[in-house]
DNA sequence: AATGAATGAGCATTCATTCAT
DNA sequence: CATGAATGAATGCTCATTCAT
């Protein structure tokens, strides 16, 4: 009994997981919009209406997904800090190492990260909205702590404030240089170059910046 | 309806700008989406098919708007760059204020920039979406070589540089921290304090940190 | 509205129909153009919607109309010529006589075979145009060769060719005395007579004289 | 003063021609529909409204274009039978070769003609058709008169309508074997070859069978 | 007479969601 | 549980025609 509703639940998580990644694979390749419900039934190879018995609405899907993305970033960025870092100058180092990482082994955590707020506002039951921004806010406390931990001389709350800016960066930089290729390529001219930098070279440079003003002295 | 027939050029200008001006109005009011035809139509008393005079798209009409912005929000800027600075010191502190003020006169700045990259990749002819960056890079250099007026110590282009990591902090941080009223009355827990931080508070510290990181020895 | 739901193939085979039949019934009621959606929709009693889900486009709801009427006339035609002629003025004779009858029993035909160049040239993928001439050239040559069984001394590709021509003619003089019956009420002068005369008494007489001025010696 | 009316009437003649000839232009150019009154106005250089002064529907500017041509092609025709001819057998072949003339000098006749009737059951006052129609009528019976004195066996109304036949058959082979170039290039198979067949290589076969039939014994 | 700004009904098509099967 | 047929409001946009200037 319990073996069948084990069997069971697998087969709903593997459901679930189908329509996840059917959306993944859909949003990854085209613009940056949702795919339509039609898409994803297509592509996960599920009816229309079986999708709505594992989501509410469309916007459920990509929540799920953003939150997917999220764990994983936020997984790898504790196991970043998981190593005790003794001086300001290694932890600075180690981090920014670390999360590029990270962050480069989940190149569509930006692009999803990219849409959290449009998607947050839009036909979205405001409670999940909620529960989203709980989750998030609980591991960047939890995260931050450790961040406390390295860097004794941060206040209670500091090490969160500082994840959080560090993804204000993260994302606002990649905003200000993300371009579709075909844009990109008629932007030929010398004056563009500022616009052109690479966005896995740059960050590191802004986000060391950031960190050392911010622990300096 | 307002039948009233622009003649004059200055006639058709203030009819383009009370487009813009009821564009802008159902932006700010509603969700993170551009309002429909029909919606401006009705809001700005005009026909829809008279919307087509003026603009070509619907999305020429936002990229107006943001054209607007961004040149208001660029003439504050170099307003307040046009005071030369002898110290870095001194150039943070002014330029921190001066662009604080500028931001806050500008309120709507923040959303409309966020919408940026996904207007330019929407139903736009290519060639205005590389006029748009191509105006915004310009004046980034232009504006960029007032900041190497100040900080002598910075090399060519390094000025457009650094502008452009301040707008990427600013619209990252806003990202971050924006949040519907409707929400925001939801997150009465004290987890929720580090997603709750006043923007305007928290922007000047995180640009303040990465000026101070950049321009240090 | 109609919510049936047409789940085995013959009941979506009788909704396809259903909606086929309510655009032949606009088409032959109003003028020479393709009916609209909407107008489709309402005399099918079906939503917009429901119209896409069983044809991808206007011009394609059309296109099946035009197949249908072609095939039931090219069926009728090869009916005619299936009793081997041994002369070629009984040829001429059985075929006119078959001919006519089948297209007596076609009346549609003629309004909606004068509407296929402008219908292919349309909002249709060309894909889709060729592979309806393809059918029409097909059954043309397959039922052009029963002609040349009856005529031996035609060349290979010649039955094919002499049904073309006859074709041609068919619609040539139906546009030619096609009128509505407003105009044609209108039209009371004795110089009108030659506009005015009868398609069906005409038209055996123009091809009769073709046949043999094309088979005689 | 009558001068002054005179020049003001060629000032109006003009703009009408200029009308009709920005018209046509644009018909030619493109697929088989009328162009959109904002496309005629921009290519004759006049305003929208100016269009109205003249014609008092898009479709009375086709019909004038209509007219126009069909007069060039009735006088060409005109002269060709204005050479008596005293056998049957010449007046085949000296009518063939003159009429194929004509019209391969006046090859937008077809597609114009073409359209005739969608146009005259469209947005056009009935009367207006009728003038039309009548116009047709007379030059028909007209000119059926001068074939009727080659070929004194036929009587009276048999020239017009022999005509007609042959007006018939070249509007009916036409459509029959016009294509768009798009799709004729896909229409690469041996199959297709009865479709592709020169117009003005079949239609004096088929014109001359038909006369033959027309006139023999 | 000429203009061209303004209109608004009309168009084909999409798509999230429902619910009978 | 799962399906997918059906819905119909909503979308961006066109265009013949009008009429104030």
């Amino acid at each position: 009994m319990a073996r069948v509703r084990a069997v069971a639940d697998d087969e709903k998580l593997s459901k679930r997981h189908s329509i996840l990644d059917a959306t993944f694979r859909l949003f990854m390749d085209n613009t940056n919009e949702l795919p339509s419900m039609s898409a994803i039934a297509k592509a996960s190879g599920l009816a229309k209406g079986t999708l709505y018995l594992y989501f509410r609405a469309k916007e459920e899907i990509f929540l799920a997904l953003l939150e997917e993305s999220f764990g994983r970033m936020l997984d790898g960025v504790q196991g970043v800090l998981a190593v005790r870092q003794e001086s300001t100058a290694g932890f600075i180092g180690a981090f920014l190492g670390g999360y590029l990482g990270v962050l480069r082994g989940e190149p569509s955590f930006l692009r999803l990260a990219s849409m959290t707020n449009s998607v947050l506002e839009q036909n979205l039951d405001p409670e999940i909205a909620v529960k989203f921004k709980k989750q998030l806010a609980v591991r960047l406390q939890d995260i931050g702590s450790m961040v406390e931990t390295s860097l004794p001389h941060l206040g209670k709350g500091e090490g969160a404030k500082l994840l959080l800016h560090v993804y204000a960066i993260t994302i606002g930089l990649w905003q200000v240089l993300d371009c579709s290729k075909k844009i990109r390529s008629m932007l030929d001219d010398e004056i563009f170059s500022v616009l052109l930098a690479d966005y896995f070279e740059e960050l590191p440079i802004v986000l060391g910046q950031t960190l050392k003003g911010k622990l300096a002295g």
